[in-house]
DNA sequence: CGTAGCCTTGAAGGTGATCAATGTTTGTGG
DNA sequence: CCACAAACATTGATCACCTTCAAGGCTACG
């Protein structure tokens, strides 16, 4: 696996994440990083497997990377995508009944992760209040999103996937596109549906307008405010 | 509303919250509840609705708290159910972009709460590293539950209940009861599924064995191992 | 050049939703 | 104490949406 240090670049890169903008003074932050190396993944390649023993946690520097469980039927089941700046399994580093990764961490195109070992938490992390509710933070949010899912459990398939969609939209006004492509497989994964279902249902979202392809490598575009229309809708 | 102050019984309960536990000294305790009230809350009540401003959080003492949402349709969709050392609202006192209750709290049934202001947070709880680790447990047992839930939704409905029922079990061997009793309506829309579905699965439930039905006022006796069984076929 | 991963389409089928009606239980106020 | 409303439970009939299965195509990559 290719892995190498942390070159003065990616700490600039780091800096600027907002889980450590409230902490000041470069050693206190050096700290932080202690002990960490840059892994390089490939599209695809994993990171993290469900069952693998929890003696390290992550940090996304470039890419993205998604979390995922397989359903009793064996079918991936995605639960966050962890774009830069995102913690992979910190959360679960001062949680004591788990033993293992409850999850597994794919790369989506070629990644960056900083991989740092548990006694860096345990020694710089756990007792910096600061990067506890950094970490608090992003749980919550996570949380919410999850949640925000839920809520359209009970709706259509293509508001479900409107919902999905502006989630992960950039800061658009009128036209966007989103932070990470998304292929129809991984939308399905989200949201819990078979493939097909998620195709017919981003055919029809083309028909009205609502999505537009513009070259046959471009991600599709999106119109914010028919996206809109269409949730208020009913 | 009836409210009256935090009495030395209350107070016993409260030390022996999971929460609590590894905060040594009495004084540090009373300083976590200062100017805490304890509320009385008659079955259904609300406790927090939708929008209310984020002034307070609680902890329920007793009884049962349900946390819910409403979908685009209007249906209740259930998010959690806060049971006895449970904490509602105390993850964004803070999360400083939200400005409001995201949802709504609903006693299950006669139930107690602490109810403690905003400002004995950021007082004694925010600088608190044992119980901001405590809080983040909390959260991320709450967040796995709904990941939990999440897998589950590829499954036929019958196994989404076992699932849900599993959840709520009291340690039982082999016949078990579950901690709370939860109606038809509130597993419909714990699972985002329509009560008449629910009906007819537990129905089938019965039909097997893998529920019984004793009183007619009692809840209902669930064979562990055959709910076991019910999952982990196919 | 062959395989792997993703996309697409169509046909058939099933699970759960919806609608409507009725029963049961609980609590409320006259 | 009775009457009534509100919440919950139940059943049956019909229907829509999504799944499943099967088959084929496209693109990237070793």
């Amino acid at each position: 696996m290719p892995y190498s240090l942390l070159s003065q670049q990616d700490v600039e890169t780091l800096v600027h994440f907002d889980l450590f903008k409230d902490t000041v003074g470069r050693d206190e932050l050096m700290k932080l990083f202690a002990d960490g190396k840059v892994r390089e993944l490939k599209h695809r390649e994993i990171l993290i497997s469900v069952g693998a023993p929890l003696d390290s946690f992550a940090l996304v520097l470039d890419g993205a990377v998604k979390l995922l469980k397989h359903s009793p039927k064996g079918e991936d089941i995605i639960m966050h995508f962890a774009l830069p700046g995102d913690l992979i399994g910190a959360l679960l580093m001062n949680q004591t009944q788990q033993k293992s990764y409850p999850l597994s961490a794919k790369a989506m195109g070629p990644s960056r992760v900083l991989v740092l070992p548990k006694k860096t938490f345990s020694q710089a992390w756990l007792g910096n209040l600061t990067i506890m509710h950094k970490i608090n933070q992003l749980l919550y949010r996570r949380m919410h999103n999850i949640q925000d899912d839920k809520i359209m459990s009970t709706s259509p398939l293509k508001k479900r996937i409107a919902n999905l969609l502006l989630r992960h939209l950039n800061e658009g006004k009128t036209a966007s596109n989103l932070k990470i492509s998304l292929t129809r497989q991984e939308i399905a994964d989200s949201l819990g549906v078979a493939v097909e279902s998620v195709i017919r249902a981003m055919r029809e979202l083309q028909a009205e307008g609502v999505t537009e392809k513009l070259g046959d490598k471009q991600p599709e575009l999106i119109h914010v405010p028919k996206l809109v229309k269409l949730l208020d809708l009913n």
